[in-house]
DNA sequence: AGTGGCACCTGTGTGC
DNA sequence: TGCACACAGGTGCCAC
């Protein structure tokens, strides 16, 4: 489901039950997401939540008891909900707050992570998050830097626009619009890419998902931020998912392709 | 080291 | 209607 637009909206969705509020009760499902729930989760309960943030597709809460870290995989969303709401089929995680408002995280894939940072750990220390490249909007991600680490690569831009390592939030959908926006194939390797088109690609990376948050994310088939409501960043796309629709510019048909396993659109006619 | 391929899991849509 | 199959927004591990 979500890319970095759709994070952020869902971590601020759940801030207001969530920032100097205190975490009442700790609910665990069963069934393991990508690693098993923790009980050290259970260290929660009663912990005073300090600040909400995001990195990368991570939501990151601090309290006074130790840190917990959301990921909402492919299909996970976290919803806001009244006291006493009967938990429902994929809900594997909930914190209820002292309002008695219920944070549910439902993940019918199961793709997702919810990890407990022990009082005192630096969650920026652990393998999985220090490993990350930069944040889109960090001054760090330009021109230069992009250029630097796609110039010695034979893979597809487009696989390599999605690798955390190079830069973080970027999906399969926002990687075909920005490639579309920027006018550059995703099929060309990362070796051929110019200084030049690094620039394009980094500002339109910021521009398109700066819309998306505000448009509240997209909803491709069952995205909803923490209020239920959908996002409405689909009927912005200009490619991803209208094969065979005319592109926007040239009206060309839009086509599909398979790049690095995943689905890719985009205008053979605009994108070279 | 860099790269491609696959695995994790369930729900939904499509075509027969 | 039922069934089989392909596919879905992410990420980590494996073998080359």
């Amino acid at each position: 489901m979500p890319e970095l637009p759709e994070v952020e909206v869902t971590m601020l969705g759940i801030r207001k039950a969530l920032l100097d509020r205190t975490i009442k009760k700790v609910i665990l499902g069963d069934k393991p997401l990508r690693a098993p729930l923790d009980p050290a989760l259970y260290n929660l309960e009663g912990a005073k939540v300090l600040q909400l943030g995001r990195r990368a597709k991570y939501i990151m809460v601090h309290t006074d008891k130790g840190g917990l870290i959301l990921h909402l995989g492919m299909s996970g969303h976290l919803r806001v909900l009244p006291k006493e709401t009967a938990l429902q089929k994929h809900d594997h995680f909930a914190l209820i707050n002292d309002l008695e408002e219920e944070i549910i995280l439902n993940d019918a894939r199961r793709f997702g992570l919810v990890v407990y940072v022990p009082e005192g750990q630096d969650p920026n220390e652990l393998p999985f998050i220090k490993k990350l490249g930069p944040e889109p909007f960090d001054d760090s991600f330009n021109a230069q830097y992009l250029y630097s680490r796609l110039k010695g690569s034979s893979s597809a831009v487009k696989k390599l626009l999605m690798d955390n390592s190079i830069v973080v939030g970027v999906g399969n959908i926002y990687a075909s619009e920005v490639l579309f926006a920027s006018g550059i194939s995703p099929k060309r390797c990362g070796n051929t890419i110019s200084l030049e088109e690094c620039s394009l690609i980094t500002k339109h990376i910021r521009s398109i998902l700066k819309a998306a948050v505000r448009s509240g994310g997209t909803t491709v088939r069952d995205f909803s931020g923490a209020d239920g409501r959908p996002g409405y960043f689909a009927l912005k796309l200009k490619v991803y998912g209208r094969r065979g629709e005319p592109c926007p510019v040239c009206n060309s048909p839009i086509v599909s392709a398979t790049i690095g396993m995943r689905n890719s659109f985009y205008c053979p006619k605009c994108q070279k």
